[in-house]
DNA sequence: TTTGTTGCCGAAACCGGTTTCGGTGCTCAA
DNA sequence: TTGAGCACCGAAACCGGTTTCGGCAACAAA
């Protein structure tokens, strides 16, 4: 198509085309052409044929905020962001937003995002865009074990659909990713290399990805045969600093680990500064891997071995998963995982002592 | 208020109030009401506080897409992100989307947000977003010397908002960051500290920003009395490699510089990269100022002086402009500036050599 | 007293769609 | 031949607002 500036419609001049336009176009009535462009039964296969095909030509598009005074909904998809929870979701933003536009467009659905500081400021966020209509349903980032956005759109009976699963599902579609291999196999490799002393490092315990994560870590401790010890577990690490000040107590230890996996890759960016205070070169004395596969990472020294996640893809995959709920899809069909790619770019290595 | 789960409407039970069950509480017609929602002058004061209260007091809220069908307008401001440019603004986009959201809301106003990768992309996104009435006006972040859509929304009569200056002014509401300004005080600061051969590695030069920058570089050089040398003087550097590849040029040649002025903190922490290959100290051998503000400047070893830049506060300014934009103020009383603020986190030092 | 004004509000059209309800004409079996 | 049923479409109400137009009362000016 040719999109060059010059044939850019202005304001004043193109008046848009409207269904009466499209009814005297056709010789009938706007009833008829509002029920061909939904495909209703009751018209006949030609007519609509007839009818989709003017729309076309005539570069008919109704307009969503006439539908959805009758119907009630706007072809919208709501997003709320939660500025107080950590920062980890910064880096995927641009990515992420990227991908939940463009499953929205893909459908001529549209994404009005809104952003909240507190608990409180939150809920009146989410009541204000629904009672505007400005949002048919929502997307809920970073699903937390209990979550308050869950409840709320529960009792509201607004559709939505979760970036993570949740153990009450009930009414949940989602989408997410199987942290708990990448954990897993984060694990083996390390094991492959002979190191048996093997940290972890949790994200933020609140969220329904940590416990999961740690399944994954204890299964592959398992299956490799090792024992998971205490006094090498740590927890709610999301930033570089909680990374590096856990990092610095597993190390002081008096049996330190030779190798630490990471729920979250800024933790293990930590990790590195921890390793540096205390000398220790990364993958020769000590071996990390960590989860996210943020941008950082690659530029660490040595690059962070982790597994990536495709916010983009993971963007769109909510953007149509939620567009099919609210078109009214029964929410247990809505669930899709997928798994986290393998990036080794070199920080770990056989163990060393 | 309350906001406690509990109250928050049921989708079924609660109907929504509409102007008609106003015009029956006030024994008013539905004409009365609107006009008196609206301030018009032919209803009388004393009706006006009448609706006024009725409204607060039946939670009355015109639904924006019933309005819109008469009047066109949605209260929506739209933002389009271009992903093809650097990346430069994903740390900036958490902060800025919370800016943009707070102004908007503040006047009841809400946020349609779209990506774009490519140029061709992005036209299609704005003439979507325009012909199905998603957006009033748009705020266009990172103003360029040649922009396309300052070109596109003024030939289609929308209003729009600029992140940064423009010298094609007509039309242009915009907010910005006196980067010249800063970038000045950087070199008066390096001055100070008895640095004579000062670099400066600018930004992408099709950005408004970049000229004005190096007119502050130069302005700061001159109020010094320290002369310009072309070969100390670089561009297009945003990304880490960026300026890395540029400062391990720059540090080179026969004459390095002792200090380098980035326009970007991303290519200052390729300087940092580049610096320590050569065994250079950072703020010993090299000093080292920047501009923008990222978070990763704070965890950079030593943390990065650099000029921050509040992007909150810009999204806040842009959207307010750019609601006073759509209801009509005159473009060239939307112009708002603002200064940078020198955050000193050890990076530069006295000259060494 | 009459004649404008002016202030204030109601009646009704309108915006661009959706949806309900009926009414054709046609087919087909009785 | 006729009545039932069906496929298909038109007429009109409706959604929740805005806006135009006109009317009425009160008051001032003639």
């Amino acid at each position: 198509m040719n999109t060059s500036v010059a044939e850019f419609p202005n304001r004043e001049t193109r008046r848009r085309v409207t269904i009466n336009d499209m009814a005297t176009a056709l010789g009938l009535t706007k009833s008829t052409v509002s029920r061909a462009m939904n495909g209703y039964a009751d018209i006949s296969e030609s007519t609509q044929l007839r009818v989709k095909r003017m729309a076309q030509q005539m570069n008919y598009h109704p307009l969503s905020h006439a539908q959805a005074i009758k119907t009630g909904r706007t072809r919208s998809l709501g997003l709320v962001l939660q500025l107080s929870d950590h920062d980890a979701q910064r880096p995927f933003l641009a990515e992420f937003l990227a991908g939940l536009s463009a499953g929205a467009s893909s459908e001529s659905w549209t994404l009005t995002v809104a952003a909240s500081d507190s608990h409180d400021d939150m809920i009146q966020t989410f009541q204000a865009l629904l009672r505007d209509g400005k949002a048919d349903g929502f997307i809920l980032p970073r699903t937390m074990i209990e979550d308050p956005r869950v409840k709320l759109l529960r009792d509201a009976q607004v559709p939505f659909v979760l970036f993570g699963r949740q153990d009450n599902a009930e009414g949940c579609a989602w989408f997410d990713i199987l942290g708990e291999d990448a954990i897993r196999d984060a694990v083996l490799h390390l094991a492959s290399l002979g190191h048996q002393r093997i940290a972890f490092i949790n994200g933020g315990m609140k969220y329904t990805y940590a416990p999961l994560r740690l399944a994954g870590f204890v299964a592959g401790m398992e299956q490799s045969g090792l024992q998971v010890q205490s006094d090498l577990m740590a927890e709610n690490a999301v930033t570089i600093e909680d990374g590096s000040r856990v990092a610095a107590q597993l190390l002081d230890c008096p049996n330190p680990p030779t190798a630490i996996v990471c729920a979250v890759d800024f933790a293990a960016l930590g990790v590195y500064r921890a390793a540096a205070k205390q000398g220790l070169v990364i993958a020769r004395d000590l071996s990390v891997i960590a989860y996210d596969g943020i941008p950082e990472g690659a530029y660490a020294q040595p690059p962070l071995t982790t597994f990536s996640v495709d916010n983009r893809a993971a963007g769109m995959s909510l953007a149509k998963l939620l567009i099919r709920r609210i078109r009214g899809e029964d929410p247990a069909s809505l669930r899709e995982t997928t798994s986290a790619t393998f990036i080794d770019r070199g920080s770990t290595g056989p163990v060393n002592r």
